[in-house]
Order: C-alpha cells, then sequence, then structure tokens
DNA sequence: TTGATAGTACGATGAGTATCGTACCATAAG
DNA sequence: CTTATGGTACGATACTCATCGTACTATCAA
C-alpha cells in the first residue's frame, strides 16, 4: 500500500498515546473557540457521532483542521465508519492523564454553595 | 500626564475584571511551555514575586511578553513596587470563574489510587 | 549626579495557524 | 456505472505569536 492510498483511507490517523499526551497540547487545542464548542458538544453526547454532524458556519475544510488538532492533541478519538467518520472525547484518557481538566472546562462542576 | 508616561509609570497595566476573563484566553495562556512553568512556580509561592526571579534562558523582552499575555487573560496580577513589578496568581478569580480549573492545570489533584 | 537594577517599547523576523476554495477520494445507494 | 454523501489534500492568504536586539525609562543607592 503506498503512502497516499494509506492516507486515503485514513489508516495513518495519528492518536497520542495517554502517556504522551502533553498538557501544553490539550490546552492550546482547547483555546480556540471552535474547538471548545466541539469538546462541549462531544461531551453531551454518549455515542460517537459523524464529524459532519457539527457545523459552526465555517467549511468542511476548516471543520477537518480543527478535528486533526484535536486529534493529535488527544482529546479526541476518531475511527472510520463506512463513509462517515466517528468522533468521540477521550474521557478516560484525560481524566487519568489531568485528572478534573475537562470537568473543569466543560463547568460540569460548578462550585457548590 | 501624557500617554507615554502613563505607560511607563505603569498606571495603565490592565486586568481584566473577573466577570470579564474569558475560558479560550485562559486557556491559550496556559498553552505556552514557558507560561505554564510561570504559573506553576507562582502556584508555590504565598507571597508575591518580582518578575525577575524566574528565568528561563529568553530574554528580558520576551518575559515581559509572556507576563503581559497572562494579565491580560486574567490568569495573574501585577502591580509595581518600587524599581520591580510583583507579580502573583489570581487564584481566587481563576477558582471563582472556572472552578476546578486551575487545580487541574496545575496537577495538584491526582487520582486517589 | 551618576550609576545600577528591573522592566518596557518598538521593530523585525520566522514560525505557526485559522480560514478558504478547488480538486480529489471512499463508501454506499440507485 | 452513476451519483450523492462525507470527508481529505493541497495551496494560498492573512493573521497571530514567540523570540530577539536595541533603545529607552523608572526607581533606588552611593
Amino acid at each position: 500500500m503506498t503512502v497516499v492510498q494509506a492516507k486515503l483511507t485514513g489508516m495513518e490517523l495519528h492518536h497520542p498515546e495517554r502517556s504522551e499526551i502533553s498538557l501544553a497540547a490539550v490546552l492550546h487545542a482547547l483555546s480556540d473557540p471552535h474547538r471548545l464548542e466541539i469538546v462541549r458538544r462531544l461531551a453531551e453526547d454518549s455515542e460517537p457521532r459523524p464529524c459532519g454532524s457539527l457545523n459552526f458556519g465555517v467549511t468542511k475544510s476548516t471543520m477537518t483542521h480543527h478535528y486533526r488538532t484535536l486529534r493529535e492533541a488527544g482529546v479526541i478519538r476518531q475511527e472510520r465508519r463506512g463513509t462517515s467518520k466517528l468522533t468521540w472525547l477521550r474521557r478516560d484518557d484525560l481524566d487519568a492523564r489531568f485528572p478534573g481538566l475537562l470537568d473543569a472546562v466543560l463547568g460540569s462542576k460548578p462550585v457548590p454553595t
């Protein structure tokens, strides 16, 4: 299989190991408003969702860019399923590596007053 | 007093109000390794410390840039004291605005195993 | 007043990045 | 095979940013 074929079949999708996930990279990935919104919506779902199910008025190319940024930082996991691509949060990995970070970012743990 | 004088005396140091602190801006400010290290060291101190007390092998200009980025994001507070400038974390504001975020970033809440 | 210390302003530079459009591929349905 | 759907690759553009060097200022001490 050629490199081009590997790219096109998505076999090369890079996901960092849990231990390789860098805090700075995660924070950078989350520091873009669009990506933050992607993560917020993914957090609402128990099921993985296809990339195209989100739309903020940017083009498909741009969405691909944001998904790749999140994936390479270790925030999301992606897998091809037929004609689309499923995406979900790497909750377990993030919680293990940076406990409380994702919850804090999602605001799912408001202060008990 | 002229604008130049105001700049030079540091009177114009901008600090966002607590309510104005943006999550994306904070995450961006923290996504740089140098700034992350600044925050980690500030977190170790109960007393404010002068800017110059940290050194990572970058120039003073670059340090000024990083401090300004942190300050304008609402992560730190700065105040002139004589010839130097004291810097400290805005812990209360960050904890109130994004509960758990700073602790998660600082890793001060490791998973109980 | 003279010097030393701590920090800023400004301009430049090189790298990164958010965005787009166009062309393309892969899979599934007809 | 043809077409539609969902997504990627690539190049371009404009913007941001991390870094530096130089010149400058403010404050304090001698």
